[in-house]
DNA sequence: CGAAGGACTGTATAGTCATGCACATGACCA
DNA sequence: TGGTCATGTGCATGACTATACAGTCCTTCG
């Protein structure tokens, strides 16, 4: 299919042809889209076309494969969440799950605040609840946010740094 | 200046904090990516940061230089990838979901008790965490109440009273 | 136990991209 | 005419990214 339409050696035109086949094809590399042009007639080299990608404001954003395309701002990847849903685990297993699902932690005064992946808070929360920690009062979680309420009111560091310990005792796994 | 959290060394944990990285500054390499981690305590190596955005769908936009820059999808939404936000406007858009939907305001203590329409709690707190107030350490949020948890030991009044102002700065929105 | 399997990471390297430099062309002007 | 810019390009190369491979450290299972 001669499907090739005259097109005059601009640097306009060019663009233009970039513009279709990014818009159509997954380009992954300028190299790549050198041999496109080459074969609508268009011979550029690779450091032209960095150039002329700037010039369009292309941007590389992940394809169904995983791999890394271009795209100029008409254009869009798939947007695709992932929240971290887990598998059950046994109760007793707080360690692993604070290697998996602990962010972070920080203290004051009585209180513990443990950052975790978007959604993860209540799972953990969760496990601390069941673990039956004596020195914790109890627990409140938001999405990615546990309060952990101590005993102690000056407490509240040494339980941060306990849950750290306890996240790192153990390498994060499913 | 030094608002480090303790972190653990988990992969999630590092992964959060290649996202707050790269939504805050303008990213370029994955070795100037490394070495913000590394500021941070974090110490990998460029292939691993490689696979870390693969898994975090990362993908490279322009900024305003012109360069491209790492960028992640937001979670759970499907909005396009954007270059570093700017957090005035994410001010602006508290103010007005306060005036929304912001029934009371209570404090103790370093706490703050919001109240809010029934199921309303969760996005407000995700607009607050979004603002990244500096004197707030974390939002935790139930179905129509927001505990939002200060620095300050005693700073619970003034924020109480400056989320009531951030309310009424704003009319209710149309 | 020990073997098998999986998750995670570093090393080394191949693949990809950006850019300093040089050169060519054309517009403009004294 | 000749000089000076501005624009556009290729070449060569340094900077950046992805991946094959191997090693470590768990967990699971016979």
């Amino acid at each position: 299919m001669g499907d090739a339409a005259l097109r005059p050696s601009t640097k306009s035109a060019r663009h233009q042809l970039i513009i279709d086949l990014v818009t159509h094809r997954e380009v992954r590399s300028q190299t790549e889209l050198a041999e496109l042009l080459a074969h609508s007639g268009v011979r550029v080299t690779q450091a032209t076309l960095s150039r002329d990608l700037v010039e369009l404001d292309a941007v590389k954003v992940r394809a169904a494969s995983g791999a890394l395309v271009y795209a100029v701002p008409a254009e869009g990847g798939d947007r695709r969440p992932q929240p971290p849903a887990e598998t059950a685990a046994s109760a007793h297993r707080v360690a692993r799950l604070c290697a998996e699902l602990l962010v972070s932690a920080e203290a004051t005064g009585n209180l513990v605040v443990l950052r975790t992946p978007p959604g993860a808070a209540q799972f953990l929360a969760s496990a601390f609840d069941k673990a039956e920690f004596p020195e914790v009062l109890g627990t409140i979680a938001g999405d990615d946010t546990v309060l952990v309420i101590g005993r102690d009111p000056r407490g509240g560091d040494a339980l941060a740094r306990r849950f750290l310990a306890l996240a790192e005792s153990h390498p994060p796994a499913p």
